[in-house]
DNA sequence: GTCAAACTACGATGACTCTCGTACTATGGA
DNA sequence: TCCATAGTACGAGAGTCATCGTAGTTTGAC
């Protein structure tokens, strides 16, 4: 039996390598869902390292997240994000760059994104300003 | 989650009537539980309906708010929109008036509640009036 | 071809959630 | 006093979730 990929999701362009990733088309993308994605620490972890590092290349690769869990909660994670409509997810040679849809949220739900950026980086200021940056 | 006196929040003021909730105070609320509160359908229905009630008066009842569940799945879901922070409750007679901690949501996490309120009726509108193909 | 790196799949486990029904408490009136 | 109204408490069932460990796949380099 082949590892069947469910659902058959438009993937939006040809993948740099080769393996396709399945992502939720934007009509697709439900609030409650990214609201859900976005209710869990590692997670909200991930979107916010992806945040910083926006302005300048393509995406990270899971491993240059810092996520204190092993690597198959890690994929079960990512996976989450990438369901639910807020990352993207491509392959690059044995690794896997990942990205805010960052048009696609805003289009849905304006304004979403940032304010929950924002308040993670306040409420991590106010909870320990004494920690790593 | 015991009911005993976990934290011993503040209760903002003597109530009108006479029983006491506990509400986490402002310092206490958690981006994470405050998605958390919001990323399921019933409560979001729950948000919404306060929000539309706001401008008028003091609050709405919980018998007020039109939920399809039975009361007692009602309860949980207005104890977890009170003990995340997204909710007040008072108790007004034999009735629990509800309304939103807007001033608390906006000073911990500015412009949060109305990008989720505002993506929320758009979904909505996107997913209800037509319901085509 | 062989090997290491990066990530996935699968199965398990314990915890939490959503839902319900039934029984209970508190309040305000007839 | 008795009763209806509004909501709570408790317990159960079905489901989902976060986490892990182990085993597997894909890719690129040697």
């Amino acid at each position: 039996m082949k590892p069947g990929r469910r659902g058959a999701a438009v993937t939006t362009a040809a993948p740099s390598s080769s393996r396709a990733l399945v992502h939720p088309p934007r009509a697709d993308i439900r609030l409650e869902g990214v609201l859900h994605a976005l209710s869990d620490p590692m997670r909200l972890r991930v979107v916010r390292q992806l945040a910083r590092d926006e302005a300048g290349l393509g995406g990270l690769s899971c491993s240059q997240i810092d996520l204190p869990v092993t690597k198959s909660t890690s994929t079960h994670h990512f996976r989450v994000l990438r369901e639910s409509g807020v990352i993207q997810q491509i392959y690059r040679g044995t690794a896997k760059l990942n990205g805010l849809r960052r048009d696609d949220l805003n289009a849905l739900f304006p304004g979403l994104l940032d304010s929950v950026l924002t308040a993670a980086t306040a409420q991590a200021e106010r909870t320990g300003p004494a920690r790593g940056h």
